[in-house]
DNA sequence: CGACTCCGGTGTAACGATGCACCGACCATA
DNA sequence: TATGGTCGGTGCATCGTTACACCGGAGTCG
């Protein structure tokens, strides 16, 4: 239960405190060799651990980052949460986990109560289109990456984001689908309000444009919004069957749907088979982000894969940098490149 | 930005340090009603937020639990994360994030690195059948929740224990299938090594016995163990895929299959349908957990619940409870009720 | 009237780590 | 021999909060 402090190290190890602290802290060179082997056996010895409060409290830096997300319980930002603690560990920081449920006035109240407990660096997934407010939080110091979102001209100087390029996984995603011989393709999506979503819809535009393609039908929906208890999962799902029933029920149905992302494409999937066609035959339904599900699914979808692993060690690794570049660089982008991932669900058309 | 003390308080108000800092305690009952009004509201008025880490420092209880899950990438566990963090947020406490990765080690590292910082409560989800390991520290006075286990024999005193009751459940859905028509059934799970895997198997069991059916089919599986940077879940849908694969093609085929888990129905349903079945027809697939996923899988899953919500609930309270009780108190079991959730993969058999 | 007991506070020593400001010893240089 | 410059440390004030110890005044009791 711990209990043992520098002060037992100085004393076990015969030299003064401020010598452990100077070691703890990477001032190795202000002791002898033979002083700090000492005092590093001592430490070892005695199972020392530094006091994360006392330290916080003299330093004003806790060894925590915040992490914002809409919902772990949605599994992309599970995935998220997982690799990104297994970043902060190997630099034996922590992560505090915070879940906004798709509310402004939540998230914003996050990351001022992480940024009053003295947190220095917070991986914020805002469901908002700008992040104007944090331009305050940022100014004073604090470290902030947004996560799953790409840079827009009135960011707060500062800020980082970190994002796979939505543009160019789309766009694989359309030639794909073009390549397998479809010409009638549809795009569903929420309301293409938020970044990602007009990125992923431009990208994909843009390869129809390229092969020729005549403007692809598209079905949006405006998306009974933010939280209602639910895991928002459960609604995208929702959207993306009552599109594609739309689509598969009117006239000049399309022989593929591009779904804005996994849950949504899973949703898809239920409408094309409660029409009694078959996924990945009659119809092809593509993803994006390749969650864990996509695999797991039935059929198997076909997707575009985000590096996650990557994605939040590099977020983790903007938060750490040290401070020593000049403090109000220029707003960054971390674009991080998009793999097809392509699967079951996803074939050339029957007729 | 904070930097405001309660010395800023105590000077605008004219009072000592003392009195807001009995206030901010709760022990009212020291000052004056109009005293405490207009400390309550100089405090309102400066935006004051006392500092975490002081407060830490001198009492040595942070606001903070840990969770230490297998991998918050597992929607199960995930949702564990979001309705166990909006727990303590009630409380103002938040939850630090560990993914053991399944692995023991780490798992106790993450434990004793928690108790280090002061942490005094956490709710640790052990893939390991005994906890012996930790009694040392709940004699210490932490805290420690084992969720998704129920109580064992040679459980170290002080420990609360926070399940589903998986005897009921698996009972229940024995039941369902029986009731269905099914009489050849058989059991899909890891090696039955686990607490919750050896009850689940026993309601099963018991609900077959008591409709007078022959001991089912059980098959099982070594499960290539721990971390190999995988989610574990796939795994599970591996596990699932095998040995339905297994079952279905050998001699005397179940007509339903109930699986340990979710994840491992998914697993079994790819089997089914890769043996040119459907499943809720020609097989009954069943599952257990209630995941996100079970409602959005194709067919949807019929599974058993758990109260997610109901029990991060409780291992929240069991960890912030007062310790006015006896401290040692009886290891106690806090068993919460399942329900059988029928959706469209399991129906009465067709022959 | 003296001794007690509340009441409504206040003063202040910690909690553990940090890092600036020192300091003595030794060496080199002029 | 004075001067200055490392080297290898140490002393101690400090971070913001808590809670124990105390205190003056008013009321109560015998």
């Amino acid at each position: 239960m711990a209990g043992i402090t520098i002060l037992d190290v100085a004393r076990a190890a015969g030299v003064s405190t401020s010598t452990v602290s100077n070691l703890l802290n990477g001032r190795t060179g202000r002791m002898l060799p033979e002083t700090r082997e000492r005092v590093e056996s001592t430490i070892r010895d005695l199972g020392y651990r530094p006091n994360r409060a006392a330290r916080q409290l003299r330093t004003g830096k806790p060894q925590v980052i915040g992490l914002v997300v809409p919902s772990v319980g949605n599994p992309y930002w599970g995935a998220l949460a997982r690799y990104l603690e297994a970043a902060a560990l190997t630099e034996g920081y922590h992560v505090l986990l915070c879940n906004s449920e798709r509310d402004p006035a939540r998230e914003r109240q996050y990351v001022d109560e992480l940024v009053s407990d003295g947190i220095r660096g917070i991986v914020l997934c805002s469901s908002l289109p700008s992040l104007e407010h944090v331009s305050g939080l940022i100014e004073d110091g604090l470290r902030l990456v947004a996560f799953d979102r790409t840079a827009q001209a009135d960011d707060p100087v500062g800020l980082v984001n970190v994002s796979v390029d939505n543009t160019i996984g789309a766009e694989l995603m359309g030639e794909h689908l073009v390549s397998l011989g479809h010409r009638r393709i549809a795009f569903v999506s929420g309301a293409i309000r938020s970044v990602n979503r007009t990125e992923r819809f431009a990208g994909f535009l843009r390869a129809l444009e390229r092969a020729g393609i005549a403007r692809p039908d598209v079905v949006t929906w405006p998306g009974s919004s933010s939280a209602d208890g639910t895991f928002g999962d459960v609604e995208a799902a929702e959207l993306g069957r009552v599109a594609a029933t739309e689509l598969l029920t009117g006239p000049n149905p399309p022989s593929a749907i591009f779904a804005v992302n996994d849950m949504t494409a899973i949703g898809v999937c239920r409408a094309v088979r409660d029409a009694g066609m078959e996924v990945g035959r009659e119809v092809s339904v593509a993803g994006f982000d390749d969650i864990v599900l996509a695999e797991l699914y039935s059929p198997r979808l076909t997707t575009v894969r985000q590096p996650m692993k990557e994605m939040a060690a590099a977020a983790f690794r903007a938060l750490h940098a040290p401070a020593d570049g000049q403090p109000t660089s220029q707003a960054t982008s971390l674009l991080f490149r998009p793999e097809l991932v392509v699967r079951d669900s996803t074939a050339a058309p029957v007729a």
